[in-house]
DNA sequence: TCAATCACG
DNA sequence: ACGTACGTGATTGAG
């Protein structure tokens, strides 16, 4: 381990008023009154277990009066604070005694505050190379991070704790640390009752730093702003000067940065105990031992498990080729800057033994080293394809094959618990606390690589359940292998013309402006066409127009489409309005943002989520490409703005009507399978069955509402749904899904079959044996347990197509990866039913022929036919 | 942070 | 008397 030093320093008060309000009326059987010293004495003995400081000192407030310096600045500083209840100063000695005990120094100066002493301690300490981490509850402390200084913050209630490092405080604000005083001195700080500048908070103060860095920059570009901002801002410069003057911290106070004096190996555990017994802290007495045995500055887990006991000293190593596992299994975990796993930080190879962290900077140098000691090895991840997309950067390749990824394998076995986070599972399953607030990020990766190890052997286990084990080869031969696939669509990317989404958002612009003048006259008055509460006071209250009685749960009548649509003919409004909607949705959900998605490759990059949909659909996020709109035609104009790149064309594939011939399948049903293995339309032929006259006697309107029901049973419709959504009446709806059961019992006898299932196994599966736990279905509320019945009824069926469309992109990948020729062909999407791929023009038709054929052919032993549409074209909405 | 709305399959 | 179609993600307004 490096030498390096870790000082902790304790704004005191803080602390101390944190115990006095969590345990109100806390003393001893004498009456001594005891709880802020309790609350000072829980945190002395957490910051000795968990943080293994060198040194610790204390920091103490002055009462107001003497904080004179920033007074003189503005009298109203602080105002508004309540002075110290009576019973807080008997309880300074007692504390003063406590602190005597562990021996930690208590500085005190007059005209500076707590956080000031803290500030200036910590500069030094940085000077001399101590690592310092800061203890308060004050925001305005955040100023101090740096690389050597951390912040814990103290937030309400006993156990809530924010851990901040320079890199955490940049993510969750969006600024750098050297910012912070410029945004408190323009947004301003209620608790302190400093001013900033009126009328600017928080997002337009780190708007205003985004754009210009500081607050100097601001008023130096003071006439590049316009508008009501520029004006609020000219008005409150003085304020903005005056509140950085409060804000900033001194760092001049005149304390010595005295380590001897703070050094913990001069503390007295049998004074602090004494000290504890004689205030009644018994819990704490017990913990005391405990407390002190741990001298290392890495602390072992906790393990419940004794065959893991030896693992669990983790050392960090500088040799990477020293990192060969007895037993053929690797931890390779990744440590990401950014939540979005965009940025990699390091990466960590562990046996459970030993760990090797390679810095994203060495990954390259390393990267055949890395590869050889990864050869062979089980390897054992969590989210894998993340990781493996910083991988590639690094010409690193993994061999899926050897893969376990945890994430995954967790989703597989039960995709209900809650939290499926490394932290989370630790606590399922392992019984184990991670606190990510407790351990430094910079070691929490390392317990994460030794949790994975542990929760491989849980996971491997629980697959391989079932005699069949028909779990684990739908995790070995279809999830896993998807991994890859998918990395690679992400990695590529689809290309956007930027061009045509700016002429369309100019278009937009015009339209929605026109439309809302036109809207605001018929309604005689401005308002927020976008908020429903103030549009249904419009329609409803103002224009007198029906309601048809639907409310949502905050009481106002709901202006969703379906109300709308009924209310066409009552006013010329309520068109525009469905058309207001429409376009800024389209505006600002797509012709927007998309194109600031964009990366320099010129390209959008979704990412995949294959553990979210309950069902095991592919979910697409950041952004979304599974629902770029195409129902309207002004929809489908935003798909023109997805195309090929020069000499390349954009192949689909679609499955046609994928869910229904599933369910065809899953029921057993022969007259339909045997209907879609002949081609025939069943709609058609439902709505002849159902109406009883002969195929070519179907109307228009007859075939609408067969097509109606036979989407609806996929998700188990009831006979007021399918009125609601048909415009019939309910009992008509009754009849007619009598009617459909009476020609299609096979299917009734399958959603029987599914309810049965999934009260008695309390699960249900896909044709391939992906599962979805129920344990609603037993619910006593009737709504509860009806929805989860309908969830069962559609798993299955969403369940099987999501199985199919992986196995079928496994296979068109290695079909594609065989291409002869330099530019190979690349799928870019997947939605659902449906594959794009991007390729070179002259390859198209081939392509398409492909696609086909594999997609058709992907289940030989599934007994119907599957059918695949192919569409070739330059951009997406030509197909 | 939640509810409402609406985009997709 | 209930409460009424499955699976998602993004934006907006409002408390």
């Amino acid at each position: 381990m490096s030498e390096t030093k870790r000082l902790v320093i304790i704004d005191g008060k803080s602390v101390f008023y944190r115990g006095y309000f969590a345990m109100p009326g806390l003393s001893t059987s004498e009456g001594t009154p005891t709880g802020g010293v309790y609350g000072f004495a829980v945190m002395a003995l957490e910051v000795i277990k968990r943080l293994k400081p060198d040194y610790v000192c204390v920091a103490w407030d002055k009462p107001k009066t003497n904080i004179r310096r920033r007074l003189e600045i503005y009298p109203e500083y602080k105002a508004g604070r309540k002075p110290p209840p009576p019973d807080f100063y008997i309880q300074i000695p007692i504390l003063h005694e406590l602190l005597r005990a562990f021996n930690w120094p208590l500085y005190e100066v007059d005209d500076y505050e707590a956080d000031d002493i803290m500030a200036t301690l910590a500069s030094k300490a940085e000077k001399e190379g101590v690592e310092t981490i800061l203890i308060s509850s004050d925001l305005d402390m955040l100023q101090c991070l740096s690389p050597k200084t951390s912040y814990y913050v103290l937030k309400s209630g006993l156990s809530n704790i924010e851990h901040y490092y320079p890199q955490e405080f940049e993510q969750k604000y969006g600024l750098k640390v050297e910012q912070f005083v410029d945004l408190k001195s323009l947004k301003g700080d209620s608790s302190d009752n400093i001013p900033g500048v009126p009328g600017i908070g928080e997002k337009g103060a780190v708007d205003l730093l985004n754009r210009y860095g500081s607050l100097d920059g601001i008023y130096e570009n003071l006439w590049q702003i316009t508008g009501a901002m520029a004006k609020k801002l000219e008005q409150g410069k003085e304020l903005a000067y005056m509140s950085k003057e409060l804000v900033v911290l001194k760092r001049d106070a005149p304390v010595p940065l005295d380590l001897k004096h703070m050094d913990m190996a001069n503390l007295d555990p049998h004074a602090v105990e004494d000290v504890l017994r004689k205030l009644e802290f018994r819990s704490l007495v017990r913990q005391l031992p405990d407390v002190m045995k741990t001298s290392s500055k890495l602390p072992a887990m906790n393990s419940p498990e004794k065959e893991q006991t030896k693992s669990q000293g983790i050392e960090s190593v500088e040799v990477v080729d020293t990192l060969k596992s007895e037993n053929d299994k690797l931890v390779l975990h990744a440590r990401y800057a950014d939540k979005a796993k965009k940025e990699l930080v390091e990466i960590i190879i562990s046996d459970g033994l030993k760990a090797s962290v390679v810095s994203v900077g060495e990954l390259t140098k390393k990267a055949s080293k890395i590869s050889e000691i990864l050869k062979g090895e089980i390897v054992i991840a969590y989210d894998s394809k993340a990781l493996v997309k910083h991988l590639w950067k690094a010409k690193i390749d993994l061999d899926f094959n050897k893969v376990f990824d945890i994430q995954i394998a967790s989703f597989m076995v039960n995709s209900l618990v809650r939290d499926q986070s490394i932290i989370g599972l630790a606590r399922s399953y392992l019984d184990l606390e991670l606190e990510a607030e407790i351990v430094e990020p910079q070691k929490m990766a390392l317990y994460e690589a030794s949790v994975l190890l542990r929760l491989y052997k849980i996971f491997e286990r629980e697959l391989n359940q079932q005699e069949s084990a028909k779990l684990y080869k739908l995790y070995r031969d279809v999830e896993i292998p998807s991994i890859p696939v998918l990395a690679s669509m992400e990695e590529f990317g689809m290309l956007l013309d930027l061009d045509h989404f700016k002429k369309m958002s100019q278009k937009l612009e015009g339209q929605i402006s026109d439309l809302e003048q036109t809207i605001y006259g018929y309604a005689d008055e401005e308002f927020n066409i976008s908020s429903p509460q103030q549009l249904a006071g419009v329609l409803f209250e103002k224009l007198g127009l029906p309601t048809f009685g639907k409310k949502g749960k905050n009481g106002a009548y709901s202006t969703a489409v379906d109300v709308l649509d009924k209310l066409a003919e009552a006013h010329p409004i309520i068109d525009c309005i469905r058309s207001y909607r429409e376009l800024t949705k389209l505006k600002s959900t797509y012709v927007d943002p998309l194109p600031l998605l964009v990366e320099p490759d010129g390209r959008l990059h979704t990412t995949f989520n294959m553990t979210t949909a309950q069902t095991g659909r592919l979910s697409s996020v950041d952004p979304n490409l599974q629902n770029i709109p195409v129902r309207t035609e002004m929809g489908r104009l935003i798909r023109d703005g997805f195309i090929a790149d020069a000499g390349s064309t954009l192949v689909s594939a679609d499955y046609s009507q994928f869910e229904l011939r599933l369910a065809a399948v899953l029921a057993d049903d022969t007259d339909m399978i045997e209907a879609f293995n002949s081609d025939i339309d069943i709609h058609i032929l439902t709505a002849s069955q159902v109406f009883g006259v002969a195929l070519e006697d179907v109307t228009k309107e007859m075939r609408y509402a067969a097509k109606a029901v036979n989407f609806g049973i996929l998700y188990g419709q009831t006979p007021h749904g399918l009125a609601a959504g048909t415009g019939m009446s309910f009992g008509e709806a009754k009849d007619f899904i009598d009617r459909y059961f009476a020609q299609r019992a096979p299917l009734l006898n399958y959603i029987e079959r599914t309810k049965h299932q999934a009260i008695s196994d309390g699960y249900v599966e896909t044709f391939y044996g992906r599962r979805r736990l129920t344990p609603d279905v037993k619910s006593s509320n009737y709504a509860v347990r009806e929805a989860a019945f309908r969830q069962a009824i559609n798993m299955p069926i969403q369940g099987t197509e999501a199985d199919l469309m992986k196995m079928a992109m496994i296979e068109l990948e290695i079909e594609l990866k065989k291409w002869p020729t330099e530019n190979k062909p690349r799928q870019v999407l997947q939605v659902h039913d449906s594959i794009l791929v991007e390729c070179q023009t002259a390859d198209a038709q081939v392509v398409g022929d492909m696609m086909c054929e594999i997609m058709e052919k992907i289940a030989p032993d599934l007994p119907i036919k599957l059918k695949v549409d192919i569409h070739i074209g330059q951009k997406w909405g030509e197909l």
